[in-house]
DNA sequence: TGAATTGTGAACAATATTTTACAGATGCAG
DNA sequence: CTGCATCTGTAAAATATTGTTCACAATTCA
């Protein structure tokens, strides 16, 4: 396709590997608030977009305009043309496909997912759990099903950092066991575990809960059977267009506890975070050097 | 109503029978072409609307802006709000929780990743990466960094069910020659990295693409180092009120790939999702009696 | 370090807007 | 038809705004 049909959208969409730093900045003002961000002045654009003006200009003839005034000119051709066009009028997340493109319908079932679950979750719960997960009194054990297993390591990855005493319990449920022998009410237990509901988890929640260690579980819109004896519960809407699940609910959940209980740990997790920096710098130097 | 709330089309709408011939004939302009054909120079909406530019001014001023530029930059903040997305706006997540909740927050950043990544990502590159992903001819190989490990466990449990030959490299770098003495111009390596760049992920990367291997990458906004040489490459906004970066997006995109692959490879996919339900009922008949 | 990129500030050029004065056109009332 | 008020266009000048360009300093990155 030559540029000359090229809409402006496409031509910033398709060079911008090419571009540098602060043109990129300045193309992703403008593909974000396509095509508004481009009608008002020079400066303006360039203010808002955080770059100087000459950056603007020297974008523009770049793209092969001769000036501001012409790529501006250009930009309201195509609102004329957009807007004109009904079906590119209702709103989509990604403006420049069609709406039945997966990825649209993908992200819409997420959008309504984060909604659904947020309208039954009790932010004054989800307070009480960073509370418990910053707690380094009691040791932390994640544990999750097949698929969940992913949802589990992330968590973990990112608790090792922030606080001491966790453990990621391997998915390969024979050693289960051995975890369960030192499980007493100073544990917490995150579990994972939505629809096709694994039985080995179930008995571990059991078999953890009998011990007095405290449950904490993400589970789906209609609740593991774990629910019953967990002391606290994250019901994720989970539904999308596809023959799987979604994780995507739970692990925004997780994300956001993430980022509360490192707040609530910042001290330590500072000098965490230095001593791991230290001791990757220490690897690479070793690396290095073999 | 009052007028600071009306639009400037139903402003002209409404105070139509008090205008002037002329006045009628340059607002006829406006609401057809609307509001296009009011965003360039004064001088020239006079000019395509057949009325003289003192015309236009006395008009505006009429509509009680102080000027032509006013009045425009009313027109272009309609252009805004007209095609930027409503999806979310008027609508908190959890409503009964305060806006700075940080689950709202999240939720909100979320959003605005999602908006942003697609509105640089061509669909028609999601739909190759579908198309390679779904081609069984080529072993598929999949490899992350230390955070966005579990983003590669989590494709990798999928794919598995999905199709043959896919392989998950693992975390330790030690492991990797190994896998690239095997690699060739039929393999497929899906790479996750992003900020914090790993230099083993490069150099694995450099190393597989000589041998012909073609590299899907999950990267940031900014673009890990493995971009240059990347077949394709999907650029996600990860920021959000955290110390870490979000793994939202790119967890998105994987979860449509897949749906798309599994619809792709639907027989294929069959018959292995029974084979694997059969070999699971069998381990837990095992189990059971032992 | 050196090259490429970016921002700053200013000067200048180009455009756009506003205003004014006036003349022609229009429409209407008498 | 006339005269008057109103509307409209023209032209031009004054002003304001905007775009362009440059030199140079700061920054970034390889």
């Amino acid at each position: 396709m030559s540029e000359g049909k090229m809409s402006i959208r496409e031509q910033l969409q398709n060079r911008f590997d090419e571009l540098t730093r602060a043109e990129k900045q300045l193309t992703q003002l403008l593909l974000q608030n396509y095509p508004a961000s481009g009608l008002g002045s020079i400066t303006d654009l360039a203010k808002r977009s955080g770059v100087s003006t000459p950056t603007v200009a020297r974008l523009v003839q770049k793209l092969g305009f001769a000036g501001f005034p012409q790529f501006q000119s250009a930009l309201r051709a195509e609102v004329g043309a957009e807007l004109s066009n009904p079906i590119d009028k209702y709103n989509k997340w990604a403006e420049h496909a069609p709406d039945e493109h997966i990825l649209n319908r993908f992200a819409d079932s997420v959008s309504k997912n984060v909604r659904q679950t947020f309208s039954r979750l009790k932010t004054e719960e989800f307070d009480e759990v960073c509370a418990l997960l910053a707690n380094t009194d009691h040791h932390l054990k994640i544990v999750g099903g097949r698929i969940s297993r992913s949802l589990a390591d992330y968590l973990f990855t990112h608790m090792q950092v922030i606080r001491p005493r966790v453990t990621h319990m391997t998915s390969n449920s024979n050693a289960w066991p051995h975890y369960l022998l030192d499980m007493n009410r100073d544990d917490m237990l995150v579990i994972f575990d939505v629809r096709r509901y694994e039985n080995d988890l179930r008995r571990l929640a059991e078999m953890a809960h009998e011990r007095g260690a405290k449950i904490i579980l993400f589970t789906d819109q209609w609740g593991s059977p774990i629910s019953r004896i967990a002391a606290h519960k994250f019901n994720c809407h989970i539904e999308v267009p596809s023959a799987w699940d979604s994780s995507i609910v739970p692990m925004l959940i997780l994300e956001a506890l993430i980022a509360e209980v490192q707040k609530a740990n910042w001290d330590q997790t500072k000098r965490r975070m230095n001593t791991l920096e230290d001791l990757f710098d220490r690897t690479r130097m070793f690396r290095k050097f073999t």
